[in-house]
RNA sequence: GUGGGUAUAGCGUAGCUGGUUAACGCGUCAGUUUGUGGCACUGAAGACCGAGAGUUCGAAUCUCUCUACCCACCCCA
């Protein structure tokens, strides 16, 4: 009796070759606009300490509380007693990392960014996975609201770059813990004498975060929540400046953004600023891009105080949006020549010639198959050869053979097999790119 | 954790008033006179019809249970 084949973990995706492109397109995107921002990439551990979680996302948060992939580490492992968690998000390892190598020490603002992958333990649906993959942008060692709009206007790049449409930007201000505190007893003060009248899960909210009070979908409490008293007119003098700022550097550079008091976010660490890009194209899960400051995360981590702020990408809500708004991918690149062989001594010559190729950077590929003429070109058909050549006793013996441009029309084109079959092709394929690109009238005009 | 939906070859589907070897398209592989692709044609491989029980002479088709996946709540990227 077979085994019954073992799936992928729910929660888990496969990309499978035909579908990396996709992936390519966007890793491109998102690193090339971080580095126009002058964001430096950075890598760290997928698992961390779990106690660098739970302190910085913050203990009372569902991400820690029913979401975290932990394992404590047995006596085999001699760290009898060590926890360690997949890491949730992106902030609390690079703040870290920051930390422990010194590079506050170096130059402020540091400006970093990373692509990864995620782990939470939710239920899977559309666009939210138990493994997701997030592009992040972090920036410490400034307090100025042109930070904010600074990173804000990255991800606004990326989205553009992207040809996402119908995205909008929603901004607002958590304040700062004073503000803060005086908002959340308002909010209580207001919702109070409606408790009976709202669901479950408010009540929860309205004791230990009652912020969330705001963002309820229940028909009953979002009703009630309407006339609740909005953040923005708790803020201190300092954070309503800030946002006021902020809200003038975006005008200015042209970036649209609607004010919305009810964007919270989930994670403890936010003050002041909190921002997501929103679609409405990919079901449920709309947040594509969400962020924030967190001024009080590396004093709380590191003991020096240190402003700090920054955003979460999700790759596959980035793509799921691209997909379902037919925006254009990046065409991956396909083999420039297919070798086809008759016989022993053509088929060593079509290695030898593709090893040739390859040490100069061109796609060369070979018959390992041992098929038929026929079948060799459909072959090199199938997997989209730009070019390509078969090579059988009269060709080694004239010395030439006829290479076939597989897309064009025209007749094959003699091509010796000597030592300048690199270099003769080379040209060819540089011809081929150009005529593609419209280029060649241009070149033919300048020389 | 709570709801709803779906489960037939690699993919997409048909078959669902129970009845012989489960059909079709795409894809894959091979071939269509001797050494050249894209079209067309021929053929082949590939499914114990999600799993397990039950009803029945007989079930992919009816009943029950389970599992997986999808969608939504919650929360977030």
């Amino acid at each position: 009796m077979a085994q019954p084949m073992i799936q992928k973990p729910n929660g888990t995706r496969d990309v499978i070759p035909s579908q990396m492109y996709k992936w390519n397109t966007v890793e491109a995107i998102v690193k090339a606009q971080a580095e126009a921002y002058g964001f430096k990439e950075i890598r760290f551990p997928t698992f961390e300490d779990t106690g660098l979680f739970v302190r910085s996302v913050g203990d009372t948060t569902d991400v820690v509380q029913k979401e975290m992939y932990s394992v404590t580490a047995t006596e085999r492992t001699g760290e009898q007693g060590t926890s360690y968690t997949l890491r949730p998000e992106g902030t609390a390892g690079t703040m870290r990392a920051l930390i422990e190598n010194g590079l506050l020490n170096e130059g402020l603002p540091q400006k970093l960014f990373y692509v990864i992958s995620c782990f939470r333990h939710e239920k899977p649906q559309a666009g939210r996975l138990r493994e997701f993959h997030q592009f992040g942008v972090e920036m410490a060692g400034t307090q100025d609201p042109r930070a904010d709009a600074e990173v804000i206007a990255l991800g606004k790049s990326i989205l553009d770059m992207a040809g996402l449409k119908n995205i909008t930007l929603n901004i607002n201000s958590i304040g700062c813990p004073e503000c803060r505190a005086k908002y959340q007893q308002a909010l209580r003060d207001y919702f109070k004498p409606h408790l009976d009248k709202m669901c479950d899960t408010c009540h929860s909210r309205y004791e230990k975060n009652p912020l969330r009070l705001l963002d309820c979908k229940s028909e009953i409490c979002s009703e009630i929540a309407g006339d609740a008293p909005v953040i923005l007119d708790y803020l201190c003098e300092e954070c309503g400046t800030h946002f006021e700022s902020l809200k003038k550097y975006l005008t200015a550079m042209g970036i649209e953004f609607t004010v919305n008091p009810r964007i919270v976010r989930g994670l403890d660490y936010y003050t002041k600023t909190v921002f997501e890009f929103i679609s409405n194209d990919i079901g449920s899960q709309g947040t594509v891009c969400g962020g924030g400051r967190y001024d009080g995360l590396i004093g709380q981590l590191s003991g020096k105080p240190c402003p700090a702020l920054g955003f979460g990408m999700g790759l596959e809500r980035l793509i799921l949006t691209m997909e379902n708004q037919g925006a254009d991918f990046a065409d991956e690149e396909t083999c420039d020549i297919y070798i086809g062989s008759m016989g022993e001594a053509g088929a060593v010559k079509a290695m030898q010639l593709c090893r040739e190729l390859r040490a100069d950077g061109v796609r060369a590929e070979c018959d390992v198959v041992g098929r038929s003429v026929r079948a060799q070109m459909k072959y090199a058909d199938k997997i989209g050869a730009k070019f390509s050549v078969m090579i059988g006793d009269s060709e080694l013996e004239s010395g030439t053979a006829k290479l076939k441009d597989m897309q064009g029309k025209s007749e094959p084109a003699d091509i010796t097999l000597g030592e300048d079959f690199g270099s003769v092709f080379n040209a060819m394929l540089i011809a081929k790119q150009l005529e593609a690109e419209g280029l060649d009238g241009a070149l033919t005009e300048l020389l």
